[in-house]
DNA sequence: TGTACATCAGTGAACGCGCGTTCACTGATGTAC
DNA sequence: TGTACATCAGTGAACGCGCGTTCACTGATGTAC
């Protein structure tokens, strides 16, 4: 039953993938890791052949989210500037789809208990996405520049973490909405 | 080992403060009922002489929760207005509390995952903060005090849980700072 | 007001279940001669 | 290049444990006469 370097590496980033995807749609406690391993195609039983354990995996399912979303983020800077990048971020799309979205906003409240490594990871992102959401305006002070996307970057998290939980659907279009004319203006 | 009507009531309302500290400290997901029990200062056996399920007392604590919220900002409101909601809310003290603070940030993205009624309860804890942070200045239209309160309100949430995440002291004091300085100015 | 009985808050054992983790095993892959 | 053996990816059963929930039981409280 043994697989080839490449097969098995494969099969690592297949686990990596999915856990990326079944944290956001479900929450990482909330997750076991049976399921886990079923939707990455195989039994359990095989995980510690790949993870030290469900923390090690959880940060490296955070590492991929996070480079996911630069990539989408960087993409739609390059299209239209800090405006592109927060439209695309509270989109209704983004929104009502977790699982590929911003694992900040999709696990924020557990990263908050989650180990030193995988915060450190996310924050790493964080600073990365302010950086995007900085831009390179020359009329701006670099030091201006970072302060505004560090407080718009954090109305961004808000807004989206609040538009899923809200009951309303006007209300959850409207706190994205404002959040992003809010942005655009300044 | 019956308990008198009074006995009874403030048992249950233990249950409810516990679950609503002990659910913001570690999560829902995360906290047993036999752990919150023990916080209450029973043995878990006599929950469901009070809750049909665990859902009902997470609806319960969050609304315990949202009240507590509500009052600590009305208070800082009739101190000081909006600076002052902000202030308090995007304090050190604040970031280092969960257990005793905002239930938006400390479980959010659980709530997103919660049930109908949960989420009901929360939004209009949203809802109220919304009003407090808009105020009742009579130069500012309510419609556009209430649009600006939503955006107020979102990088609160985002900022605060940002803090809460990111591994950099230097950095979570900065996320605060200017979150705060963003509002006090707009 | 006193007595008899029903109610029910709280206890602690037990339910089935899924959790994260471990392990003996299989057999194809990789390696050494 | 061919053969013998070590490696190890993946399987599936099993580990101990804690989960949410149920239940028989206790005995003080509440109620009806």
């Amino acid at each position: 039953m043994r697989k080839s370097k490449e097969e098995a590496a494969q099969t690592r980033k297949r686990i990596v993938t999915a856990a990326a995807r079944e944290f956001r749609e479900s929450g990482v406690v909330a997750t076991g890791l049976s399921d886990l391993m079923k939707a990455a195609g195989l039994t359990h039983g095989g995980f510690y052949k790949h993870f030290e354990s469900k923390d090690q995996l959880v940060e490296e399912a955070c590492a991929e989210a996070v480079d996911r979303l630069i990539e989408t983020m960087s993409a739609a800077a390059a299209r239209g500037g800090s405006k592109a990048v927060a439209a695309t971020y509270l989109s209704p799309v983004h929104r009502d789809y977790p699982s590929q979205g911003c694992v900040l906003a999709a696990i924020g409240s557990e990263l908050s208990r989650a180990d030193e490594k995988t915060r450190a990871v996310v924050t790493g992102g964080f600073l990365k996405l302010v950086d995007i959401m900085a831009g390179h305006d020359v009329k701006i002070p670099p030091e201006v520049a970072r302060r505004r996307a560090l407080v718009a970057v954090s109305t961004m998290i808000g807004a989206l973490t609040m538009s899923r939980i809200v009951t309303d659907p006007v209300l959850s279009a409207e706190i994205l909405k404002e959040a992003e004319q809010s942005l655009a203006k300044g």
